[in-house]
DNA sequence: TAAGATTATGGGTAGAAGTGGGTAATAAAC
DNA sequence: GTTTATTACCCACTTCTACCCATAATCTTA
């Protein structure tokens, strides 16, 4: 077992199929560790891409403690329906490839160019051109963060 | 055999017909855990929905809730009487197909379309109009709720 | 450098998934 | 007891997708 278990870095530029398919680069498919089973949760994310979690991490951070929520609340209801909504789990064919949703591929604005920016625990998928339009963070946040991170 | 057993994420659109006969999303069919035989119990849900348990899982959930229950008020006890009245099990036809009642069928406001939502431990039924109506979370509970679950 | 392995991408196809309808068995109503 | 309605179990059709094979480009290694 790798210290590098289901950790992502680095940036790559892929093409999206006639048939929605997203080839994942080698080095995050061996990045993902085994009990995944080659499958994977995509999602939208807080800004306009598709995030991709392994599924034991998404089932770790997210689904345990939607579980937990009592659904007694609507604002509650409101809240895990909105995550689990659009989320999907998929699973790499003998390719390496996952398949997208219409509808997640639709809301990341992506045609056929894809941005694939590995985020430490996750992944993120980008149109390149949206990417482009991200305000980049002002220096007096970066610095804010990297102390809480420990850089 | 998967690892999210009895766990359903993501959005289908079916369509219910004549026979008041609606398909299973064949994601959700195998992430349905043996022990529940193909069966799912259906009810009445809190917002005008059904709601679909998977046997095992509506067994833990009730036994748990009565427990809970018995030291609360008269209040609740009935507000859970009357949602179980209407709840009946339901098991999967050759086809992968659930029949629902005419009494859900109708408080869910169901004509032949049909939203399909996991929401982890169980599934809802949604006519796609009623979906649309629904406020969705204000800025303010999202991020006080994901701290919370830790997204 | 040459040969073999791996990676990224494209496409065909058998089988699965979603949908509709017929009919015998069972239950309900008269 | 007969008729009517409902349900369970088939079979049929269309659409989609998971799986396979193919090719070109890149990387590895002897």
């Amino acid at each position: 077992m790798t210290i590098s278990e289901n950790t992502f870095t680095g940036e790559f530029k892929y093409t999206l199929d006639s048939k929605s398919r997203l080839n994942i680069p080698s080095k995050f498919r061996s990045a993902l560790s085994p009990d995944n089973d080659g499958s994977f949760i995509i999602t939208k994310g807080m800004d306009s891409c598709i995030i991709v979690y392994p599924v034991v991490e998404r089932q770790k951070r997210v689904e345990s403690g939607l579980r937990e929520l009592s659904a007694t609340s609507k604002r509650n209801r409101l809240f895990v329906r909105s995550i689990t909504r659009y989320a999907s789990t998929v699973k790499l064919d003998g390719q390496g490839r996952i398949q997208l949703t219409p509808y997640l591929k639709d809301f990341a604005n992506l045609d056929r160019e894809v941005q694939i920016i590995g985020v430490v625990n996750k992944i993120e998928l980008w149109n390149p051109k949206n990417l482009e339009k991200l305000d980049e963070l002002s220096p007096h946040d970066f610095d804010d963060l990297s102390e809480k991170v420990i850089l």
